[in-house]
DNA sequence: GCCTGTGAACTCGTTCACAGCC
DNA sequence: GGCTGTGAACGAGTTCACAGGC
């Protein structure tokens, strides 16, 4: 018999925990793709050079998936990860900044299955409202957002305008009602307490590469 | 007096450290920028929300670059940054998979400075080789990507491809010479030891945002 | 026998607190 | 007095190792 917990505290669960959920439901995916129908955690370790007892432990924290002396069920398994990380909802979201970056992320999102959907794709220059993006929406005006917020159901904010412009932005996403929020303009982007908000800065990832390249690569 | 320690180890040095160090020159950078000329771990904590203790305790991994009852001085502290993570040298960069975001990396490339040039940008696509880029860049075929290495003195690979072809390309990346790799397309890709390989992958980031909208934010 | 679920041990990273220096 | 540089204390996160159940 297998449970999902419901009643867990997102506070004593790390983010790290939830990132690797996130792998573990593409691993998963990759086997239910594959046709297999049940795996152990040594096996899932194995196959995706992942820490067998980790990943028991990060399932502990929602539940008891497995079966003792066989496994875990693919499908199942599947099911109960996309459930805790809140993929059997749609999200909407708007991009602010319409930049290539923007258009990548507008395709990009047909891979995320059917759990984000872009409902705005909004920037400040007059030149581009109007536009017609390759995945079908219109350019709006970024001075309409506290209207589209609401009238839309826009539950995650994305900045993708250029660093100068992002902490603005944010907080005329924060003061449309948005509560998660994600920066890729490469300034660290503050919110108030309440306000989740997650950067990709790209520079950091290529500046640690040069690091590396610089004083060599460490061991293992 | 002020000193750059040059005989570190590398394997002691946490990645965390390294990613830090690059957001510690974003803010110097900015400082610069505002012509202060003084900054201490104190102050530089409180204007970016980081933790005093834990900037002095990552630059004594290199050196020591203040003055006891003083500070740090902001254009030598921006130098030591930028030597220590290898940015006072031009490091070049392949692109494979010309896409959106390929095209979204060549523009951003401007703002990382001169440290960072893209010296190709490939696809196997027979349609898209030939085209140009907008960064002035011509489309060339992902099969040279052995004999281009090594003449243009690549040292970066940077995989923008779909999920299904992204091994194959870092497994090419490996074979021709690179031994550090940036990837974005949406799987977990393998590398052999000795080769450094930071994966970026967008979904992970959504994932998290869904948890916390279907579970709440967690308390600052 | 085999594998999960989990307390206990350990490792790694952060923060504290103060000696040493300007 | 103020701030750096750093050992020591603490806390978070990972891994071990085994009891419990199929």
């Amino acid at each position: 018999m297998s449970l999902l917990r419901s009643n867990f505290d997102v506070n004593s669960i790390s983010a790290l925990t939830i990132a690797r959920l996130s792998i573990y439901l593409r691993c998963v995916e990759r086997l239910a793709a594959l046709g297999v129908e049940t795996v152990s955690s040594q096996e899932l370790a194995r196959r995706f050079n992942l820490n067998p007892a980790q990943i028991r432990k990060d399932f502990a924290y929602f539940g008891e998936f497995g079966v003792r002396g066989v496994g875990y069920n693919v499908v199942e398994l599947r099911s109960y990860l996309r459930e805790i990380l809140g993929l059997d909802m749609e999200h909407r979201l708007v991009i602010v900044g319409v930049g290539n970056l923007a258009m990548a992320l507008a395709n990009y999102s047909r891979f995320t299955g059917q759990s984000f959907l872009i409902v705005g794709m909004l920037d400040a220059n007059p030149e581009k409202i109007g536009m017609k993006t390759p995945n079908g929406l219109l350019v709006e005006d970024a001075a309409r957002l506290a209207e589209i917020v609401p009238q839309r159901n826009v539950e995650i904010g994305v900045i993708t305008t250029p660093a100068p412009a992002a902490q603005k932005v944010c907080d005329a996403m924060v003061s449309s009602g948005l509560r998660t929020i994600l920066n890729f303009a490469p300034v660290q982007v503050k919110g108030p307490e309440g306000v989740l908000i997650r950067s990709v800065d790209l520079r950091i990832y290529l500046e640690e590469l040069a690091f590396y390249l610089t004083h060599g690569i460490p061991e293992s």
